[in-house]
RNA sequence: GGGCGAUUAGCGCAGCGGUAGCGCACUUCCCUGACACGGAAGGGGUCACAGGUCCGAUUCCUGUAUCGCCCACCA
């Protein structure tokens, strides 16, 4: 390096190490990412998934928005005006708990908004006596809030550090006002055209959090209990079942036999008494009874089971529920038992836990003798709400719903169409999709019975006696959303007719978190909010997400889309498999073996995390492996010393018409090559593959390139300088969708006026006179004369008398001539390409 | 029970109808004028198993096993 050279430039980097900070604050400064919006034709508009800021960072976080960012990146520098908003979702219950606990307040519904509450808590520990504060929905919503932009900035600035080049300006919140409103906009569109409807049905619930679930939300669990064989009595004989829920009894509704089997067709219009409690109950005939399980017949409860739900309905069966939303047997006898024995037996079940009541019936069987031997231990599979810790209970309900085509065949096989047209990535995963939209057996129920979450926009007339008439909804008009039912009255009703005869009620519930989550390509393009950008982004180009919901938030947002447009929301969805911890254990909170990303990040950089990343393709699940990180380090090193190098060479240019040598070309040819394949890879989603090729080129560019022009460089030589200009330019553009930090950091090296190299244009092949091979050959024989003195023991740069260079191929390496003797220090160079074999040789 | 994916060197992964690849780790050598947070070279694999198609199969087909995921099963 010359003393010139020093002072021309600042003293140039050896590590990547303190990059970060320089070019996030040139990035942001410069408005680099943002989102220009010219026209729908050169926007590439990308549905970010809306982190859920309550959770903590995971560093499966980092691996599929690197995911979504290397492509952004590559749509950037194609030229597309790369719109790319970041969400929030800070919807839900793992917020409302969080909140609670934070903020020491609890939601109670009847309350007004009160502009000057101040929760007991911030922060810190509840005192020993202390007790929650009630508070309204929208209170508890401002306090949502405020505890979320906090987490919010540490997303944002784990997502800043690791170089996502979202645009900033465009962040939305999934409990904003205006995903408030766009979600009670949409659902008064669903329930316009009829998609959406209320009804009282069986419903998923769960007795923790005690509301309705659906479908999507369910998870089979492990689930150990007892079978238990219960005499019920017929006409001068038992008939025996076999049962996991005895504590159901006094629910019976029917026993259920097949209508193929010997054993119980005598009892075909027969009833039998239940024990215990004595009630008739017909003996009905049903083909999904099973002849082979248990005792082959079996009791209908309302509501053990799915399997009871359809014959419930399938027979027009009684409802006679005894669990209450808390999952306690009820406290009061239900009128259908009548003996004496029965409400007596009843009242000692009367509070009890479907857990505790199953021990108690079973003794009371016992006790009477209706019970046969001991309760056998099994283990069965049982559902369970995701998130909650008992089984899911069936109970009767109010509830909302919206059509999904699960009773609704045409809707059902356009849904199906709109699988056929999305392209995923990688492509099996649609199978998923596929499964899930076939296997559908109930709408989609979207009511919760919380208090914190988007609220239905909908008041019920109250009757002069005071019933709520459910089926005379009022609706508000669309300038007045949002609203919230709960805190003000619909228009042309006062606030003190709340709840009175003649009056008005609120509907009481939120709506399941993924209603707004399922509208998100909608809220991020501006519909009804911001028609132009609407029209420049919708439908969107790309949806990144994890694998684990394409049957809730891919399926849910296909779903509403088509409902609203009969369109899909986007062309591709990109899906990201796990992270695994290094002993291929999913990463998860409970296990503890999560790893925070921050950690990673400061100790090997964020290129390097992300080539860790971007080394996985979509859709593998991946090991946390911070090898990978030390190697995305070397290189992102390397990159930088190889620029150096190259720039500080003098008097080096970029410019082709004055490369000459054939050698040159050749190099440049080869560069060709694998620009088109890198384009090719990334056209189809492999950034995988994108990143190793340009990887594995620029090693052979390091190692055998720059070697073999060494000499004539130093010397000045002008097509090896300028050669070496260009394929830097082109090798950083490769890079720069991968490692932004170092490219960003070279690029401006070489051009210290120039633009961004996340604004530059992805390199165009070079046509040269040159094919690849000569290249690729000179850089062969340059290993294979290395390897000889290596194997010779002596130093790579021991002068040696000559160098023989043979066999096939070792014709084309002759445009390298001059360059492998400079290289190998050789005082002479021979070719034998009449040779059988390829080799070379060493004279000393 | 149905579906999807995986199985290739000690580890992590590519690949592909024609002599088995990359990186890490390992061994040896080298502070060579971009880089010691580096470089050069080397050893290491019956491509899970069994059949089939083919001149030829790690690759295509069928089946089996193991692992992972999704759905169904909850009497």
């Amino acid at each position: 390096m010359s003393e010139e050279g020093n002072k021309e430039q600042p003293e140039r980097a050896k590590t990547v190490d303190g990059l970060e900070k320089k070019w996030t604050k040139w990035w942001s400064e410069k408005e680099v990412y943002k989102y220009r919006g010219k026209d729908r034709a050169s926007t590439y508009s990308i549905d970010t998934p809306p982190p859920t800021v309550s959770g903590h960072l995971h560093v499966g976080h980092v691996f599929s928005y690197t995911h979504t960012d290397v492509m952004a990146r590559y749509k950037r520098m194609k030229g597309f005006d790369v719109f790319y908003p970041m969400g929030w979702d800070d919807n839900g219950l793992p917020t409302e708990r969080r909140v609670q606990n934070y903020y020491g307040v609890y939601v109670d519904t009847s309350l007004k908004f009160d502009p000057s509450f101040l929760p007991p808590l911030e922060g810190g520990k509840a005192p020993k006596d202390f007790k929650a504060a009630p508070c309204s929905r929208e209170n508890f919503i401002k306090l949502c809030e405020n505890l979320s932009r906090k987490d919010e900035e540490q997303f944002k600035d784990l997502w800043v550090k690791l170089g996502l080049s979202v645009d900033w300006s465009m962040t939305y919140h999934t409990i904003g006002r205006e995903c408030r409103r766009i979600s009670q906009l949409a659902f008064l569109e669903n329930l316009k055209r009829g998609e959406a409807y209320q009804k009282v049905a069986p419903v998923l619930w769960d007795t923790t959090f005690q509301t309705a679930v659906s479908q999507a939300e369910l998870e089979s669990r492990e689930y150990p209990g007892f079978y238990h064989k219960l005499l019920f009595h017929a006409d001068g004989e038992d008939v025996a079942i076999e049962t996991t829920r005895p504590e159901l009894l006094a629910a019976c509704v029917a026993l259920i036999a097949n209508p193929k089997d010997p054993r119980y067709l005598h009892l075909k219009g027969k009833s039998v008494k239940t024990p215990l409690f004595g009630v008739e109950v017909p003996v009905l005939f049903h083909e999904a009874a099973q002849m082979d399980k248990g005792a082959g017949i079996a009791m209908c409860c309302t509501f053990g089971d799915a399997t009871d739900v359809e014959w419930w309905r399938e027979m027009s069966l009684p409802v006679r529920p005894i669990l209450t939303k808390a999952g306690r047997i009820s406290s009061q006898v239900p009128d259908w038992i009548q003996t004496q024995k029965g409400k007596e037996a009843f009242e000692k079940l009367e509070n009890l836990t479907a857990f505790s009541a199953r021990k108690e019936i079973a003794s009371l069987l016992k006790e009477s003798g209706e019970m046969e031997g001991e309760p056998v231990p099994t283990s069965r599979m049982a559902n369970f709400y995701e998130k909650g810790s008992k089984p899911i209970e069936i109970l009767p309900s109010r509830q909302w719903y919206i059509i999904n085509g699960s009773h609704d065949e045409k809707l059902r096989s356009d849904l199906l169409e709109c699988g056929e047209k999305l392209s995923f990535h990688p492509a099996f995963m649609k199978r998923r999709y596929d499964n899930w939209v076939e296997g559908l057996s109930e709408d989609w129920l979207i009511s919760r019975q919380r208090f914190f979450g988007i609220p239905f926009p909908i008041w019920y007339r109250v009757k002069e006696n005071g019933e709520t008439d459910y089926l005379s909804p009022i609706l508000p008009s669309e300038e007045d959303l949002p609203v919230d039912p709960s805190s003000s009255a619909p228009r042309g009703f006062k606030e003190e007719m709340r709840g009175k005869g003649g009056g008005f009620a609120a509907e009481p519930d939120v709506m399941d978190t993924w209603a707004g989550s399922s509208l998100t390509p909608l809220l991020a393009s501006g519909w009804k909010r911001d028609g132009e950008l609407f029209e420049k982004t919708f439908p969107m180009d790309l949806r990144p997400q994890g694998q684990d919901i394409i049957r809730t938030w891919l399926f849910d947002t296909v779903l509403r889309s088509w409902l609203e447009f009969k369109k899909l929301p986007w062309k591709e969805a990109a899906l990201s498999g796990w992270i695994l911890d290094p002993d291929h254990k999913k990463m998860s909170k409970s296990k503890g073996n999560v790893v925070v990303p921050k950690e990673p990040i400061e100790a090997y950089g964020p290129d390097a995390v992300r080539y860790w990343a971007s080394s996985a393709r979509l859709g593998v699940d991946t090991a946390y492996d911070e090898g990978e990180m030390k190697i995305g380090r070397r290189l992102a090193n390397k990159i930088l010393n190889a620029s150096k190098f190259i720039l500080d060479l003098k008097g080096s240019e970029a410019e082709l018409s004055k490369v000459d040598s054939p050698l040159d070309l050749s190099l440049l040819s080869s560069l060709s090559e694998i620009e088109k394949k890198a384009a090719c890879a990334m056209e189809s989603f492999d950034h995988a593959s994108a990143l190793h090729e340009t990887e594995a080129f620029f090693w052979s560019f390091c190692d055998d390139y720059i070697e073999l022009v060494k000499d004539r460089a130093y010397k000045g030589d002008e097509s090896a300088l300028n050669a070496l200009r260009l394929s830097l330019d082109s090798l950083l553009s490769l890079f720069a969708p991968f490692l932004p930090f170092v490219t960003e950091e070279a690029w401006h090296w070489a051009h210290p006026e120039g633009l961004s190299v996340h604004l530059s244009s992805w390199p165009r092949p070079l046509e040269t006179s040159q094919s690849p091979e000569g290249f690729k050959k000179a850089a062969l024989f340059l290993s294979l004369l290395r390897k000889e003195k290596s194997e010779k023991k002596v130093s790579l740069k021991t002068e040696v008398k000559k160098a023989v260079v043979f066999g096939p191929g070792s014709d084309e390496a002759r445009i390298a001539s001059n360059d492998l003797k400079a290289a190998v220090h050789a005082l002479k160079i021979e070719f034998d390409p009449a040779a059988p074999e390829t080799g070379v040789r060493i004279e000393f």
